[in-house]
DNA sequence: TTGTATGCGTTATCAC
DNA sequence: GTGATAACGCATACAA
């Protein structure tokens, strides 16, 4: 006769499947099939069994049941920060993808550092998630071990890859940015700057100035590039209102102002707009990445359009498809989401 | 003599703990012990433990160790959505806060539905996490019963409860409110009408529309209440630019439009610049939340600020606090982060 | 300081 | 259609 059994500290003292089957009277099994497969049970188990998880307050143990299974339902996405809108916008349609597939988004913060990518990332791994999404095609050599070790499906984002890890959703910010500059130099520019920030991990933002020094060259081999950078973590308004000015100190002789992202533009507009500076008559202002803002300071933003949200979707539904079901597994996709021209108010035709 | 066994289907095939252990020639209790908790384990062992582990590429499985502990490091956010800047600031401040700890954090969203949270609750729940944070201190009862029977820390914010859950960090947006209406009462708007969203989940939107009209029956007790709502999923500066629009057809005896949300009201004042509607001088414009945006826009924007990151930041410290360690657990805790009203340049006196 | 036995709550597998 | 049993990978408790 066993004795009964002292509730260890271990236990976590919530229902489980064992007190649903007897409060049902069938056994654990049943219960579980009830639950995921009640195809394979007949109706009146099945309702037998719903009532005793009603009745018990039952919550299933995902973590058994992922050691159990091998499968977590939990998709680990690593993006710089949760604060810019377009990761934001990322998260949020990748939620929107995977949730009705019962898949939960773990998430982590990298601050636009591979190093600190590679740490999250390892721990991340330790949940054994079913994929991955990362921000970036860029990573350190031990985070592109640890993502072959872990044979899990990944989506790298944002950029194209021309050796992917897996699967990619993203764009050419290099092409994105030439287009920009095809079509301010069409425009009559001659002396544009960029302006922005350059961590070192954040390679999207150094593939648009890489465009910009490469389409320089090309197009106005006599001009110098110049390239105006702001460190530090304020707001990107402020950032992009701070670099303006810095711009028409240091470089009075400019015509356009490059900035590599929306939110800095839209900054430097407003302050603009404050100062009495007319752009695009004295000066003329681009953006990059599609911030909803742009469209709706004046003068209107001219800028390449990058669609965030459905960069998530459609990460989230590759990821779903790459992870598959019983058995079958997707294979590896490469998607490029593309960019759109957004011509704006913002620069105007320059008298040569 | 044992039969060597077949790797069955079940495997995860990736390396485990009892693997780092022959490899290091110690027990599998020995390399979990090296790996947390040093201190007990001679350093020669050590060195060469965490030489097996990086020889063989071991990555702990945290879902076993969850299962065996007790504990699964994890803490479950629940917001109505990532794409609204306050709570990706919120969501920002938070995992700064835990991921120190070594804690990860679970996100769902619930599109200001209370049964969507109901929903995402109970399935978050499966993973046991040590704790929750939830946007909101007005959940379903079956939500309420569900975070009662997890017996573990829940934080409520962007509100103050009068019979919270467990702790709360937030605000009363209804005094917040009040505040900016004594702020443009006092400056002489009398005819302010209200404008925004609100969603049968959004309670603090529905909270601060209490204040408007308890403000007003108050205040101005002959004046028409008037709030104009706007349902939708359009971008937040686009639906202000749509409200404002309305307002000034439907209510044009208006002398103030409240809106509930700073991206609502920075939309506004962008339109308003844009179609050369004159702000104050013609219309007053509040905001409420301190969005950044309403710092930078011309006429910079009255509104109340509420320290999104900071809400974040605190629950998390609150969270961590209160799961405790070595037996010790915190306290309940109710903070309260306030609200600061910011004036700007988008109301000015009246003459009676 | 190190090792052995056992349990955590679920699902895969096979038997009935 | 249902049940019994053995993993899943790790940490707790205790013994040595």
């Amino acid at each position: 006769m066993t004795a009964k059994r002292v509730p260890s500290r271990r236990s976590t003292r919530s229902v489980t499947l064992a007190e649903v089957a007897a409060h049902a009277g069938v056994s654990a099994q049943t219960v579980s099939r009830a639950i995921r497969q009640p195809s394979l049970v007949s109706e009146a188990t099945v309702e037998r069994v719903l009532a005793s998880i009603r009745a018990t307050g039952y919550v299933p143990n995902l973590a058994a049941s992922h050691l159990a299974s091998n499968r977590s339902n939990a998709i680990a996405v690593l993006i710089p920060t949760v604060s810019a809108s377009v990761f934001a916008d990322m998260v949020q349609g990748l939620d929107q993808a995977v949730s009705p597939g019962g898949y939960h988004l773990l998430i982590g913060t990298t601050g636009y550092r591979l190093d600190r990518e590679e740490e999250v990332l390892r721990a991340f791994l330790g949940r054994r998630p079913d994929g991955i999404v990362l921000a970036g095609t860029v990573h350190t050599e031990a985070s592109r071990e640890l993502l072959a070790a872990a044979r899990i499906p990944v989506i790298e984002t944002w950029e194209l890859a021309q050796d992917p890890v897996d699967s990619v959703v993203g764009f050419s910010n290099h092409d994105a940015m030439s287009a920009l500059m095809d079509h301010v130099c069409g425009l009559g520019y001659r002396r544009p700057v960029l302006a922005g920030q350059f961590p070192p991990g954040d390679v999207r933002a150094l593939r648009r100035r890489a465009a910009f020094e490469g389409g320089m060259a090309r197009r106005v081999p006599e001009a110098p590039r110049r390239v105006f950078e702001m460190a530090g973590e304020s707001s990107s308004l402020a950032i992009g209102a701070d670099l303006f000015e810095r711009v028409r100190r240091e470089a009075p002789d400019a015509d356009l102002v490059m900035f590599t992202s929306d939110a800095f533009a839209a900054g430097a507009i407003l302050s603009a707009n404050r100062q009495g500076v007319r752009v695009p008559h004295d000066l003329g202002i681009t953006g990059f990445g599609g911030y909803d803002l742009g469209a709706h300071v004046s003068p209107q933003l001219t800028t390449v359009s990058v669609p965030s949200a459905a960069i998530g979707e459609r990460a989230g539904h590759a990821l779903i498809e790459r992870i598959g079901a019983n058995g079958r597994t997707g294979e590896p996709v490469t998607i490029d989401v593309g960019y759109t021209l957004v011509p704006g108010e913002s620069v105007a035709r320059r008298q040569g």
